[in-house]
DNA sequence: GCAATTCCGTACTATATAGTATCATTTTAT
DNA sequence: ATAAAATGATACTATATAGTACGGAATTGC
């Protein structure tokens, strides 16, 4: 590679890092391409020379977002360690990861814009927490068939899981609340998997 | 109360209706003071002299969805009904109530302005959401003081059916996805309340 | 009937911001 | 060294929209 496009590539980077921090903190109406600029150190017309408009930057802001996201959770099941804590290591990780401040800021700005760019709320399901549950599923569905699960839909209990980790913690972060906004204390993982082997677990092992 | 005061009230409230459904569908920063004027077959005059700024309208807007959301749900339970067709009878109200388009609109609205009003996010959740779970636990702690659940914290059991309700459907019509979008299938409220059982109830009776 | 409000319609101001144009300066390729 | 490309600074255009001003028409109170 060229020092040209290298140096085009770190240019493209830095854009998108600089424009990400304005759309998540400010929104996408409450952030202005000068500002973008200036927080750059650079000028409108490199912006514009790297994006052809201010749909497009963001748009490459989301799926940049998309990407780690995904990432850091895809590496969280392990289908080879034993049941329990493996589960309980999913709950820990996927709770600790949708409760960071940069995944309540990508989920707000993408249900927000979900009206104005409904293209962007579906990629981001498909390739963030529909990628999650799939994984759990296919996990899950393997304890079934070797039996240290009840035998019901795979795709439920990932839902269950799902849902009881995103639980009302998540609701409260996303309206802006405080996590533990009286008169709730967040569940632990520990308790969550003690309710989910209570709901699936078979009587002999666990 | 003389006729003038009256009409102004019919005038109010029509002005609210048109704005809201502008927010509800477009938005806030979509949403032009011009275009409420038009739909309302108004003129942009009368719309300043009920009120003093776009944040006010949408203020005012917010304030009156959350009445119309609370409303609807506080009186769904019935601390007399039998148990088990109670917890069902919560579980179809809530989820009808929360996937209407309404309501859809309205999370939205609120999600995606918290950081720009994140006081409306706190109300929303103090009069909605937050009474809903504070009317199920007490609720919950009645039947489990009277023996027919087990001894477990009421606040937890309630933020668990309420998860379980949410489920992942919600999350996906918040994105701007089809409700049943692969490989989804709605639970019903009769499989929540047997999962709900299957936690909380007592071995005896049910 | 008459006076006071209220409303509509329209034209207007002020402002913010997406996007463009220009030119001097720096960086890279040959 | 020199040409080509990218960058930065600045000024600019075009447009959208919040909010204002005002005159005439309708509605209401007395």
């Amino acid at each position: 590679m060229s020092k040209r496009e290298e140096r085009r590539g770190e240019r493209r980077a830095a854009i998108l890092e600089t424009a990400s921090q304005f759309f998540m903190e400010q929104g996408f109406a409450g952030t202005t391409m000068s500002a973008v600029a200036a927080g750059l150190g650079g000028s409108k017309g490199t912006l514009w020379s790297y994006f052809s408009s201010k749909e497009d930057l963001f748009a490459a802001c989301i799926e940049g977002k998309i990407e780690a996201f995904r990432a850091e959770l895809v590496s969280v099941l392990d289908p080879g360690a034993p049941l329990r804590p493996a589960i309980e290591g999913f709950c820990r990780s996927f709770m600790a990861k949708i409760r960071e401040p940069n995944s309540i800021a990508l989920y707000r700005l993408l249900v927000g814009q979900s009206m104005r760019a409904p293209e962007a709320g579906r990629i981001f399901f498909e390739r963030g927490p529909g990628v999650i549950e799939a994984l759990l599923t296919a996990f899950l569905r393997g304890q079934v068939e070797a039996g240290r699960l009840r035998d019901e839909p795979p795709l439920e209990m990932a839902q269950v899981l799902i849902s009881l980790c995103n639980g009302i913690s998540h609701q409260r972060l996303l309206l802006g609340l405080a996590p533990d906004h009286a008169p709730y204390k967040p569940p632990a993982p520990k308790r969550i998997t003690e309710l989910f082997f209570r709901l699936y677990g078979v009587a002999e092992a666990t």
